[in-house]
DNA sequence: GGCCGAATGGCACTCAGTACCCTCCGATCG
DNA sequence: CGATCGGAGGGTACTGAGTGCCATTCGGCC
């Protein structure tokens, strides 16, 4: 029932337009009753994104279920990684659903509030492994926007692509970016041996990035960067 | 008679509720006509939010008409406390608003259609400043993110202290997370005087980050830190 | 005084969403 | 076997947001 209404409202959305479509008209392609469409879907946007809810449930249950054994920002982009794969489930599904939310300014409203609840929840899972650390709130906001936007530009990228090339392999990308701005790297790197020792020399009282960029330039004279 | 509007919809607002109190109410209660409501505000939500326009507006013109001399994420962390601005210069009213978007779900998404168009300026901006570097629009997504997540932290915990204490200096300890999160502070910090020399060993190969972790405790140990 | 254009008011309409009640159907129990 | 009960679906009427259209009014202008 839920899949005949959002088969019905997907194949009228896509002939005349979401606006040019009532509830009305989807119930009667799908030979229901109105009130049964409101029985399944709280509102006429619900219909578009029909699995969202259940995905967000899978994930805060997914960052509620790990310990202290993960890094907290790993366990966020994995978690992120998670709302990847329901879009790549459903190419065709996805990337119709895309093209409809890009012109629809409604359904981009929408797609926003939803958005905004999984950074709500990954700022909530943050906060807590934060807790201890001074501006843990901040830090939690900020790093659940970061990879929220990461995944975001990475997906869409993808979506306008119509669903060709490597989905995961962007994301992870993007990822790797945010994990790379702030703090530890997710798979705790197995500590190398040691080859070598480089010596970096730098003013006290200059400013940290300047001594970040000088180490990075001594280690790409002197051998391969270990990020 | 935006402000008459404006005023009586939010006297209804706070005594009897957002979702109780219909445009009619409000038109009555101003005494001009139903229609005219809808002349001055395109929506119900609009006339909550009634300085946003103008304000993104100003916004855009601040960004487009900064030059290169600009460090781009110092600009956008400027162009975000444009916005604060708007908030603190009338705290009474900010505060209300914020209550009252607090528990109303509708409010709520619509705000975040408004922060997004925000956050759409940014990262438009820093899209344009970042074109020559490598993967310049995720770059640019996710700072623009992040500045627009720890501008809102700290205007969050403004509005909720009932705007007691002073909303600038939270927003400027937050902007500066964001930059020593990404590249170069903002006011390029005027070279003091090297008085001393640290010497930072590190076996090659170690991850960057523990490598910056190294070098945080021994500035700690040897004197203040410069970040 | 007549004229014009912009601002406003009024009316009627569409459509999303809700409250309430009805029917149907299958299961369970006396 | 028949009565009952509960849940799923259907129907009707209502509220309220938002829109299109037209009448009115008011200010300046010729």
């Amino acid at each position: 029932m839920r899949e005949a209404l959002v088969a019905a409202a997907f194949q009228l959305f896509l002939e005349r337009g979401y606006e040019q479509t009532t509830v009305d008209d989807i119930v009667a392609l799908a030979g229901v009753g109105r009130r049964s469409f409101f029985r399944y879907f709280p509102s006429k946007e619900d219909v578009v994104f029909p699995d969202h809810e259940r995905c967000l449930a899978d994930m805060t249950a997914f960052l509620a279920a790990g310990g202290e054994e993960h890094e907290p920002l790993a366990r966020v982009c994995d978690a992120a990684r998670l709302v990847l794969r329901m879009y790549t489930e459903n190419p065709a599904f996805s990337v119709q659903r895309y093209r409809l939310t890009k012109q629809v300014p409604g359904l981009r409203a929408y797609e926003l509030s939803v958005v905004w609840r999984y950074e709500r929840a990954f700022a909530e899972y943050l906060r807590g492994r934060f807790a201890d650390r001074p501006d843990g709130t901040l830090r939690a906001d900020v790093v659940a926007a970061a990879v929220v936007a990461a995944h975001n530009n990475a997906l869409r990228s993808w979506l306008r692509s119509d669903g060709e090339g490597d989905a995961t392999e962007a994301v992870d990308r993007a990822l790797g970016y945010v994990q790379s701005a702030f703090g530890e790297p997710a798979p705790a790197p197995p500590a190398e041996e040691p080859e070598d020792v480089v010596v970096v020399v730098s003013r006290r009282g200059a400013p940290l990035w300047r001594v970040v960029r000088e180490i990075e330039s001594t280690l790409a004279r002197t051998g391969p960067s270990p990020n």
